[in-house]
Parts: structure tokens; C-alpha cells; sequence
DNA sequence: AACGTTACGTA
DNA sequence: CGTACGTAACGTTA
């Protein structure tokens, strides 16, 4: 007895339109799911198409992107997709070779069906399958009664028996190649293709036959054939009943399969009267859900997908609906000049102050254009600060800089900057949002305020129709600038009620005080450092890039003189085809296409081969990218002949800070060549030298405290050589006589902790065997058990409790550990095991920049700090300032956080960078 | 022009 | 088949 299954989607509120955007007849979209995804399965290369955690994702992607081309260029009111449920069917009880001859759909393809049913969950359109039927049939039944209705409809579907649906009012849209390229089937198209009317089509497929569907047709007949004796006998009903006259060979093939073309017309029959408890008017638009969306999205790893679609949702309604995704709204108030101090006096004493700044903010500078405040009583304001009259600037100013009345910003770093830029200094951030988000969900990629607004107001940053700019006034942002303006109010107001909602989030998720007390105050610090930026030697840059890219000269004829012509050594692509193709060299590392080239294969090879080539290649890899990493210092060397980074606060997942514009965490020190370029890292003008202070092994020392190991703790307090002390334990013997080589395999043990190292990677950076590996492994844990009780506990309680913590409480979410995809959990896992120890190690070089930055301030001293590189902090020492720098660093980063180990820092101090760490 | 891929620098 | 990042060049795709 076949079942209606009930649609999974619930739907509620009433529909976003009930008829068409140009007023005209309501359109319904049909799609017939499992076509589509599969075109797109095999449209789009598997390769191309996976996250990071291994689910292949090109079906979904396929179908996704073609959903929302649909919606774009065709904007149904009305949209249904419908599913098979299996492959079998009331099609195959009549014959059972119906489709027999399809392969199993692949692995990597099933998952996907499952996926792309969350999308439209998420997209909150209606899906249907029913058992005993395939998805063809409900689409007949959907498109037959809604053009009873009125309705204009499309099906989009790869199954060519949908044809005879093609009226005036319905068109199939059937894809030809890939999922972009579809040709809209009206009744013209589809005779001018096949010479008969729609609903002649099955007739003609039936005598054809179709190969995918194992449904043989009459031999020797073609579609040319059926077309003629289709039109000529007036339909397949009358040909049959005349059949004898059929002529020639290709009658007598008709005659001898009449029961194969009778059985293909009925199975290509489509069912238009299906048993449903959905109605076309049931398939009406909903808003998407876009929380569920970002989510998905985030999880599928879909960019430029998500982009799509929210463009999309933008062009579409603006948002007033039943979702209580209501637009923003704020009372626009126009002080007039002079009136500015009363105007804030009144409206920012009850509650903080949601500010929004436009302007320009880069490598430690910035510029405020406009400024808008909205208080808590919902009036705002906008402010040119270029036109304010000096009272009101002087107003404005003291207000800011007032650590009583509270304020609000997102992503306040920049704006910040480009304060202090104009000469203001304020004070009383209670909030900011950007960061409140990040530490909810440290996870996301951006922290866009419109999508924050969506997803945690449910309200819209859009500008109501007829919101109206204030009347004329001096304060106000100028004649053309009055939407700008309160565009500019709206997202102060969003970013008011949004620190409200956020600080309740974080209040249940113990996060406040990370906000409060570390990220919000570690911003300001952050925006000093950048303020400051760090001397560069040009000259000394400059020789270096002269030395460098001789290098990089002389390794690439070198590398040409070898083979006898040139190829671009930088292209992995052509390096493939000169190593394995024409040296034969032996097949390295597969990677997404081919075999790596990286420096570890090269240097492999290159032990198997002894070509020169390979050497001169590694020399050439190695010489332009110390030139590469010379030009990018150069390029950023700003008038005042410093670096300004940007340190990102809301990126890393693990709470780490990152550094861009350059990135100053990456600079080579493992090479001397590369240890060369710190030594461009110099003091500035009127200070006496840079100060370097790192903790020591800061991973280990957290591993140690949070697993509570004796033995481990024990290491550390002995104040001795670690990884000699541990290997000595590992090994059963004094520690003084632990040989190089054990103490190296202890500490690769020791460092790979902390990131899930399995038997396999350690076997692999040791280059020993796996089984050798796990021994040691197992050997490590036996003399460390509650390291491995702790590293199987974390993960334990992750997967309860669906995140981590860091020892301040930094949370981070891994839904992926109860994945069914054992590549996506195992991931998960490391990460679980990764982030307390990461987060933690970023938690106390948080907390000691702060102390740092107290103590420098409260001493009086004018030495500064300049860069935090995860485990350690660089300075700029003012004359005479050395000892007492030193001194308080050592103190404030020690103590930045109790663990039961000492938290050891090393100091360093020089003329550059390079010297300062020796 | 925009994107993914490969490679590689740091902690 | 260990984590976390950012940058650059190449080559393909839109």
C-alpha cells in the first residue's frame, strides 16, 4: 500500500507572494530533484567540489547554484521539488526490468540527496516523495493541476518523459549540458526537436524505446520513423489498430515488438492524478530561514553560493513578514548647530550607544567621514565631522571620550584608528559586536553586521521605503548624503540592539568576561600596535633583495642549462610534466590533480635520483620565496619608514590572533638565509633597541596543567631541558645520557600532542615505520597516562557537550564529531584536541598583553609594544628603559595566568629582530 | 576578473 | 593520515 509521505518541510506563516512580481499569473517551478542532482553529480568534477573535511559536496553545489539561477532569471511565486524515493516504483511491480540497467547511483552521490534536502529545508522550500512513485509523477500531478489553476509552470528535470506535459502554460526546462545551460521546452520546442506534438512524445519514446530507462524500442526505428508513422496513422492508438499495413522491414520489426511498444507506452505514462496532500498553492515561497542557511553553507563550504543567494534575497522582497523579519527603524533626529552637547546629554544616558562609522581605516590610520549615534530612547543622529562648529566638536569629543557613557561599535578596531587619527580618544566601549559573534561562534568567516542583524535580531538591515532623513541641518551629512545618513542610523541602532542580544548569548555561554575583560580591552591594545608599526632597515631590505634574486637568477639558468630549455619553475603543473613525464622520475604524493612537487617530494626525489635539476629547482623554490617574502616587506614600508600590520581578532577559530597587510607571524627564522630578513626588523629612531620575551614550550605547559600529569608537571618544574627530561622517562634512563635521537623522537612526540598526531604522521616525520611509531606512542602514554586520559577525555566531553573550552572558557563548536562521515569526525577530533591547548596557549598571551600594556602605562615607561607572534611579544625599548622593560615582562607574561607549571619566558634584546632573539 | 589549487612561511 | 593562520603564483572558469 503506497503511503503519502508527509513533505519534511514544515512551513509556517502565510506565503512571501501570491502572485507574480509583474502582477501577472503566479508561476510554479518544479523540480524534479534527483534528475538534477544527478546531471550535476556528473557535470561537476567530485575533486573540484569537497569541503575540507572530505564530504564531496559537487551534487548539491549543482543543484544549489542551479536553484538559484531559477529563482533569479524565471522568480516563481511557486516552487516544488519533488524526490523518488527508491528505485522502485509502481513501474517496476509492471516490469521489472524497468531501469535495471542503471547502475547503482555511486557513494559519493547518495549522500548528497540528503544534503540538498537540507538546503531546501533551510531555503524552507517545500520537497515530496511518495512511495510506489517517481518523482516525474508528482511533478504531473503538480503541473496538471496548476494549470487548471491558472498557473504558469516549468519543470526542470533531465527526464524526457516529462514532454508530455509541454502545454502553452507548462515547459520543461531540461538541461543540456552541465547545470547552467537549460532550454526552455514550450509545445514549438519540443515538435520542431522531435516532429510530434507533446503528447504524442511517450508515443514516440515508446517506439523508439529508451535505453536509460532498459525499455527497448522497435529495431531499426528511430525517432525520424516513429515521427513519420506517428503523424501519418494520427497517433499510436490508430497505428496500432492498423498495423498490418505498416510497410517494409521496419513494419515487420513494429509487428513482432507490438507488446514492448504497449508496455513502453504504458510505463511512460505519467501518473497526473497522484494521491497528494499538497495543492500548487501549498508550494507558495516562503522567506529562507537564513540562519539554517549560513550554517549549511558554512558547513558545505559554499562562498560564492551564499553570496548568490543573498544577493538574490536583497533583489527579492525587502523584509516585512510574518517571520517578524521586521526592518530597523530609528526616530532621525537634526540638532541644530551648536545643540550637539544637549542632544547627546539626552538621548545616550540610559543604556549604551550604538555607534556607526563611515569612513577609511588601514595600516594603523584611518579617517572618520561620518558618524551616527543612536540612543536607547531610538532617536539617532548623524554627524560630518568636518562640518561640526567648534562647540559641538568639543562636545562630541568629551562625550566620546567619556568612559561613563557607554558605546557600542562593530568591529570598533578600525574605526578606533581612525579616532585617534582625528585627535579623539574614546573611551567606554561596552561592546562590540563583531567580537561578541566571533566569540560565539569563533567558527564563521565573517561577521558581516547585516547577517548578524538576520540571524540574531530576525530584522533586516534594510532602509524602509518612505524612512525619512532628517530635515535640513548642519549636523546632518549633507544634501545627497541624507539616505546615506540613515542608512547610517539604522546600522548604529542595529548595532545597539545587537550588543543587547549578544551580551544576553554570551551571559549563558560563560563568554562575557572574554569580551568584557579580555577581547574589548585587547582591541585597544591591538590598535596601538598597529598605531605604532615597526622599523624596517630599507637598505638592509634592499641588499637582501639584490642577494635574493641573484639567487633566484643563477638557480633558474642553472635549472635550463640541466634541462636544455626553459619551463616556468613556478608552475606545479609544468614541473610535473618535466619530472614524471619526460625524466621519468618516480611517481611522488597524489594530490587533488597529479603528483606533488613540494620541497619534502623534491628533496626525496632528489635522494632516489641525484638529478641535478631537482637541486637546482630547490634552490630556485627556496631563493624566491625569501625574495617574494623581501618585495612584500618592501611594498608595505610605509612614509614613516614602518610596517603597520592589521591584526585580525576575529578569524582563528582557536582564539589566536592573525596578521595581515603583511602578515608579520610568518617570517622565515628556521633557516639562516631566512633569519637574514629579521635582521631588516629594527629599532626606531629615539628608542634604544627591540626586546623579544617568548614563552617556552607555552603547548606543553598547558598540556601539562590541564591533564594534571605528575610526571609531565614534574618535567617542567625541574626547570630542566623538557624534551630531554621526558624522553629520559620514555626511555628509562638518566637524563643526561638521553642520545640526540631519542630526545628528537620525544620531542616530535611531545610537539604532535596537541594536535591528534596519529601513528601514521609521527611514523612520517620520523621517518621510521608506522608499527615503530605506535610503539612509541604507546611507550610515551605508559609513562604519561594522564596526558592520555586527558586527550581521550577532551574529545569524550566535546562530543557530549558539542564544543571545547579553553581554560578562560573559549568555546568552540564542533558539531562534526558525531558525523557519520569518518573522515569530517576524525577531523573533528584533532581539532577537539587542537583548540583547548591552542586557545588556551592565545588565552595567556592575551591576558599578559594586557598586563603588559597596564604595567608599561601605570610605570610611566614610554617603551612599546610592537608584535605578538602567538607565543611571543616584540617591544621597542625606550634609552634606558632596558632592565625595567625586561623586568616587567618577565613578571606580567609569568604571571598572566596561574597554571601548575611555571610559565617560563625567555628575553632577548638587540638592535634588529635577528639580534634580539639570539 | 574571480576562484580554486598548490606551495610554503610562522606558531 | 597532526592544529592554526596569510600570501603568492598559476591556471581554469565565468
Amino acid at each position: 500500500m503506497a503511503t503519502t509521505t508527509a513533505p519534511r518541510t514544515t512551513v509556517p506563516g502565510p506565503a512571501q507572494t501570491t502572485s507574480s512580481p509583474d502582477g501577472g499569473r503566479p508561476r510554479l517551478l518544479l523540480i524534479d530533484g534527483h534528475s538534477v542532482a544527478y546531471r550535476a553529480f556528473f557535470a561537476l568534477p567530485t575533486q573540484n567540489f569537497s569541503t575540507s573535511t572530505g564530504q564531496v559536496t559537487n551534487a548539491v553545489f549543482g543543484f544549489t547554484s542551479m536553484l538559484i539561477n531559477l529563482l533569479r532569471d524565471w522568480q516563481p511565486t511557486h516552487l516544488g521539488v519533488a524526490f523518488d524515493v527508491s528505485r522502485r516504483s509502481f513501474r517496476t511491480e509492471v516490469y521489472e526490468d524497468y531501469k535495471a540497467t542503471r547502475d547503482a547511483s555511486p557513494a559519493e552521490f547518495r549522500g548528497q540527496v540528503e544534503l540538498i534536502k537540507e538546503v531546501l529545508d533551510a531555503m524552507r522550500v517545500l520537497h515530496l516523495e511518495k512511495d510506489g512513485y517517481e518523482a516525474d509523477d508528482l511533478l504531473a500531478t503538480l503541473a496538471a493541476a496548476a494549470e487548471r489553476e491558472g498557473m504558469d509552470v516549468r519543470v526542470c528535470t533531465g527526464d524526457r518523459d516529462t514532454f508530455q506535459l509541454v502545454t502553452e502554460r507548462v515547459h520543461v526546462l531540461y538541461p543540456r549540458k552541465g547545470v547552467s545551460d537549460l532550454l526552455d521546452l514550450g509545445p514549438e520546442g519540443v515538435e520542431e526537436r522531435y516532429l510530434v506534438r507533446p503528447d504524442r512524445y511517450p508515443e514516440l519514446a515508446a517506439l523508439v524505446g529508451e535505453t536509460s530507462d532498459n525499455l527497448p524500442g522497435v529495431p531499426g526505428v528511430g525517432p525520424k520513423t516513429a515521427a513519420k508513422w506517428l503523424s501519418q496513422y494520427d497517433g499510436l492508438e490508430n497505428l496500432l489498430a492498423r498495423v498490418s499495413e505498416v510497410k517494409g522491414k521496419a513494419g515487420e520489426n513494429l509487428r513482432a515488438h507490438l507488446d514492448d511498444v504497449r508496455r513502453n507506452r504504458d510505463l511512460n505514462r505519467l501518473v497526473r492524478d497522484v494521491e497528494i496532500d499538497v495543492a500548487p498553492a501549498d508550494l507558495a515561497r516562503h522567506p529562507v530561514d537564513r540562519e539554517a542557511v549560513h550554517q549549511l553553507f558554512d558547513q558545505l563550504e559554499f562562498r560564492v553560493l551564499r553570496d548568490r543567494l543573498f544577493e538574490l534575497l536583497r533583489a527579492e522582497e525587502p523584509v516585512t513578514d510574518a517571520d517578524g523579519a521586521v526592518a530597523i527603524e530609528v526616530v532621525d533626529d537634526a540638532p541644530q548647530p551648536g545643540s550637539l552637547g544637549g542632544w547627546l546629554a539626552d538621548h545616550t544616558a540610559d543604556g549604551p550607544t550604538g555607534l556607526d562609522i563611515t569612513g577609511r581605516w588601514s595600516a594603523g590610520s584611518g579617517d572618520v567621514v561620518g558618524l551616527s549615534i543612536a540612543g536607547a530612547d531610538g532617536h539617532a543622529l548623524s554627524v560630518d565631522p568636518a562640518e561640526l562648529e567648534p562647540a559641538d566638536e568639543h562636545a562630541l569629543a568629551a562625550w566620546l571620550a567619556d568612559p561613563a557613557r557607554l558605546k557600542v561599535l562593530h568591529d570598533g578596531k578600525g574605526p578606533l584608528l581612525a579616532f585617534w587619527a582625528r585627535g579623539w580618544a574614546p573611551a567606554g566601549l561596552w561592546s562590540d559586536t563583531a567580537l561578541a559573534a566571533y566569540l560565539l561562534r569563533p567558527d564563521q568567516r565573517s561577521y558581516d553586521l547585516a547577517d548578524l542583524v538576520t540571524r540574531t535580531l530576525h530584522q533586516e538591515l534594510v532602509v524602509v521605503e518612505g524612512g525619512q532623513a532628517p530635515a535640513q541641518s548642519a549636523l546632518d551629512l549633507g544634501d545627497d548624503s541624507g539616505s546615506a545618513g540613515h542608512e547610517a542610523r539604522i546600522r548604529a541602532e542595529a548595532v545597539r540592539r545587537l550588543a543587547l542580544v549578544l551580551e544576553d548569548d554570551l551571559d549563558a555561554h560563560q563568554g562575557s568576561g572574554l569580551l568584557h575583560d579580555v577581547e574589548l580591552p585587547l582591541m585597544r591594545v591591538l590598535a596601538g600596535m598597529e598605531r605604532t608599526g615597526i622599523a624596517l632597515d630599507t637598505d638592509l631590505l634592499d641588499g637582501l633583495h639584490q642577494d635574493f634574486d641573484a639567487r633566484v637568477q643563477r638557480a633558474a639558468s642553472e635549472a635550463y642549462d640541466v634541462l636544455g630549455r626553459e619551463v616556468n619553475l613556478g608552475s606545479p603543473k609544468q614541473l610535473q610534466a618535466v619530472l614524471f613525464d619526460e625524466l621519468g622520475m618516480p611517481k611522488t604524493r597524489r594530490t587533488k590533480s597529479g603528483w606533488t612537487t613540494d620541497a619534502e617530494a623534491l628533496q626525496t626525489l632528489f635522494e632516489q635520483t641525484d638529478h641535478p635539476f631537482l637541486a637546482h629547482l630547490l634552490e630556485h623554490r627556496d631563493a624566491i620565496r625569501l625574495r617574494q617574502t623581501v618585495e612584500g616587506l618592501q611594498k608595505s614600508v610605509a612614509d614613516d619608514g614602518r610596517i603597520h600590520t592589521t591584526f585580525l581578532q576575529t578569524v582563528a577559530a582557536t582564539g589566536r590572533l592573525s596578521s595581515t597587510d603583511p602578515n608579520l607571524q610568518n617570517i622565515p627564522i628556521r633557516t639562516e638565509e631566512g633569519r637574514r630578513i629579521r635582521e631588516a626588523f629594527v629599532v626606531g629612531a629615539g628608542y634604544e633597541c627591540l626586546l623579544t620575551a617568548d614563552y617556552s614550550q607555552i603547548e606543553m605547559r598547558i598540556m601539562a596543567h590541564v591533564s594534571g600529569d605528575d610526571a609531565l608537571i614534574e618535567a617542567f618544574r625541574s626547570g630542566r631541558d623538557f624534551h630531554a627530561v621526558t624522553a629520559a622517562h620514555v626511555f628509562g634512563v638518566p637524563a643526561d645520557q638521553v642520545t640526540g635521537a631519542q630526545r628528537a623522537k620525544i620531542k616530535a612526540m611531545n610537539y604532535g600532542l596537541a594536535y591528534g598526531l596519529s601513528a601514521f604522521g609521527l611514523s612520517n616525520q620520523l621517518r621510521i615505520s608506522v608499527p615503530e611509531a605506535r610503539e612509541l606512542m604507546a611507550d610515551y602514554f605508559a609513562i604519561f597516562g594522564e596526558v592520555h586520559a586527558y586527550l581521550t577525555g577532551v574529545v569524550d566531553e566535546a562530543r557530549r557537550s558539542g564544543y571545547t573550552a579553553t581554560l578562560l572558557g573559549r568555546r568552540r563548536y564542533l558539531p562534526d564529531l558525531t558525523s557519520s562521515n569518518r573522515q569530517r569526525r576524525e577531523m573533528a577530533e584533532r581539532m577537539a584536541l587542537n583548540a583547548p591547548i591552542q586557545g588556551s596557549a592565545a588565552d595567556i598571551i592575551k591576558l599578559a598583553m594586557l598586563k603588559v600594556d597596564d604595567r608599561l602605562r601605570e610605570s610611566g615607561l614610554t617603551s612599546r609594544m610592537l608584535l605578538q607572534i602567538h607565543d611571543e611579544l616584540l617591544f621597542e625599548v625606550a634609552p634606558g628603559e632596558r632592565d625595567d622593560v625586561e623586568a616587567l615582562v618577565r613578571e606580567a607574561m609569568g604571571a598572566a595566568m596561574a597554571l601548575d607549571v611555571p610559565l617560563d619566558v625567555s628575553v632577548g634584546s638587540g638592535r634588529s629582530w635577528h639580534e634580539a632573539a639570539h
